[in-house]
DNA sequence: TTGACTGAACTAACTAGTTCGTACATTGCT
DNA sequence: AGCAATGTACGAACTAGTTAGTTCAGTCAA
């Protein structure tokens, strides 16, 4: 049973009415039913059945499966950028702000096992859905924006070499840490290798990091 | 209509006797309609349609859905360590090797797309059905004996430096080729980037090279 | 004549999406 | 304040279309 009033006693939602908790009930779900089982593997009923509310909420909410779908997706990228945004490079030297970036992005990806398998379900679809969401390319500036700040003062410093394109290193850091989980199934089948322990993780994270920074030092 | 006669003119396979044909027929179209769609998104009557023969047939040589489906995984795999064992490093100094090695995993993963997207479905699926496969573990020993071969002989004349595991060199090489197919559709989306292009390939080509090149060297 | 091979039509189960009916809350009117 | 009208939030049962898998009466080559 939830309260009728909030905390300060306004009228606030009440047990029927929480609208914002019941979209985001479903969205949580929905999240983890799509990244598990992919966009049509994924079952509406399923979803509704693992809800606190019903399946008529979720077309009431999203429209149909592919609304609910793509506001998954949206929330999955919305969430990585606000967490980039928070992170603080400035007052780092371009060498450690490099390390903690790849570190960062390495741990986010290891943490957020969901949003790496929402990203390979909508690559598989071609990114059709992406395409129809006007609310993506916001998440592109920050990062690339952060490395290209840290990669300048790096050249002008003499630490890093000349000549980079900054998505380039994007794209490199996001490749390594990517892997480690988009592949983990039917890599470490076939390799006999453990990469989910806290040991393999860190000694990956390490090589990771280092690759990074061989590549972009003079 | 197929041809009655092989080119040597020999009896063999006719125009409704051709088993091995029939199979391969089914194998490739279910091939693009898997490595298109997913696991879960290909459809049997779609594979059907498209087949020179029947839904019956299908059925008649690979028992059900995920029967056919794990004849194109492990066809896949097969193909790739056929031509895998075909590369000959050993008459190449140690970073020659290498640099052709990370080279043709490039080139072929950007080539056989289908392949990738096939790894990329059978993830999703947390690989259930790779476990079912008695014919994976031969994939191993090829790339990884080739990586340590040629890695040891890069330390032994010194042009590499120690304690680098080369499972870890072949994890790092397939993350950075694996992620520009497998992610060239958001990628490419939301940053604006050409990744397809002659050009765009060559350029991304040599830094994946460059990058693993720079992190071996002594 | 035999047996490998084939196709059209069928079925049973599933799945996205809808219908209809109800409870509650808010707003506007008196 | 009290009442009516309107909109929001919700659930159970239903529908129409789809999909994996089957049946069965055959065809064709040897």
């Amino acid at each position: 049973m939830r309260e009728d009033r909030d905390v300060a006693g306004r009228p606030g939602p009440t047990r029927t009415q929480d609208a914002e908790g019941t979209r985001r009930n479903i969205l949580d779900v929905a999240t983890e039913e799509f990244a598990g089982k992919g966009y049509s593997g994924g079952r509406i009923d399923e979803i509704a059945a693992r809800t606190n509310t019903s399946k008529r909420m979720i077309y009431y909410y999203f429209r149909d499966k592919e609304g609910l779908y793509l506001a998954v997706l949206e929330e999955a990228y919305r969430r990585i950028r606000t967490i980039e945004n928070t992170l603080d490079l400035e007052h780092l030297e371009p060498e450690e702000a490099l390390k903690a970036l790849v570190g960062f992005t390495f741990d986010y990806q290891n943490e957020n096992q969901d949003f790496i398998r929402l990203v390979m379900v909508e690559n598989i679809h071609h990114g059709e859905h992406l395409k129809k969401s006007r609310a993506i390319h916001d998440v592109n500036a920050t990062v690339i924006d952060k490395i290209k700040g840290l990669y300048q003062r790096g050249v002008a410093a003499g630490v890093f070499r000349k000549g980079i394109d900054p998505i380039d290193i994007h794209m490199s850091i996001s490749a390594l840490c990517f892997f480690n989980v988009s592949n983990r199934a039917t890599f470490s089948l076939i390799f006999e290798r453990d990469m989910d322990s806290a040991r393999a993780l860190a000694k990956r994270r390490a090589i990771v990091v280092d690759t990074i920074l061989r590549y972009v030092r003079g």
